[in-house]
DNA sequence: ACATATTCGTTCAATCATGAACAATATGCA
DNA sequence: TGCATATTGTTCATGATTGAACGAATATGT
């Protein structure tokens, strides 16, 4: 027989992480579907975040940003480019990498979509107080710091 | 130009689910590399973990209760059945519904698994208070709540 | 009872992320 | 300088997930 005792269910902190983990989701969820009007996935947004908060970008470093590989964002950028939503350009001392830089019509759509995004989070986070909130954005920044430094 | 002053990251509300984002996929990454050893996947994992709180669950309950599509279970049962850590039985009352239960293998397998998945939820939980912990697990509970009402 | 609509599970094509292997370039040290 | 090692971005094969279309079984309504 399987002692009860020990089931995780029974650990208040797993049963918070497993709340966590189903409320991302249905968030991601809901937010994928706020974005068709832009014809824009979360994944070409968070891209497009990015290069707006810091421009002339390197791919490697995008991919670090948004902790996914380097594959991942060379398969991303020419969706984004032949919208003309950014350019890339040559490093001038450094011939192996490319500066991505938003174009007008980019950071244009971008704004668009930011508007639905955070209105959209806005009214999701309006479920706790400002305090709440804050507390567990802290809580996050622990849980990233502490993977990313012993990991 | 484009006014700084309505950017999202000015937003605490916002930089707070950028946070939760962040922290999750990286939890979701180290718990990953951790079911190695398992040969188990975070996806099979869940599901075996579901039929152990509720042995008998069809597939469409099985898919509502882990927000995934109704082909993803039928795609991933397979695996686990032919390593036999699960066995599907037709409903004798309802001949389209196929009740899914764990084998002693899969309780065991997943007993294991589980141990090492909740030691480190444990242990990324431990950045926090048990207070703060609840407070946060009682936010994305009301996240999730009010999004699968409206949605 | 019978036609219609709904539900459950499956199949299939499309999309997406990943990691290993690779070419070009840059760096560091003898 | 010259040679080994790093890094940057790309390619490719693989595995995961999705949603639409489908067949079989069931439920509903007249």
């Amino acid at each position: 027989m399987n002692n009860m005792q020990d089931l995780p269910w029974d650990n208040p902190r797993f049963r918070n992480w497993i709340a966590l983990v189903r409320a991302e989701k249905a968030v991601v969820r809901e937010l994928t579907k706020a974005l068709v009007p832009f014809d824009l996935k979360l994944a070409q947004l968070d891209v497009l975040m990015n290069l707006l908060r810091h421009p002339g970008m390197s791919q490697h470093d995008l991919a670090r940003k948004l902790l996914v590989g380097r594959s991942n964002i060379t398969m991303l950028l020419p969706q984004l480019e032949t919208q003309g939503l950014l350019r890339r350009e040559g490093d001038a001392k450094d011939k192996r990498v490319m500066r991505l830089y938003l174009t007008q019509e980019g950071e244009t759509r971008l704004m668009g979509a930011l508007k639905v995004y955070s209105g959209l989070i806005e009214k999701v986070m309006a479920q706790s107080t400002p305090a709440q909130c804050d507390a567990m954005g802290e809580q996050m920044r622990r849980i990233e710091e502490m993977l990313s430094k012993e990991g």
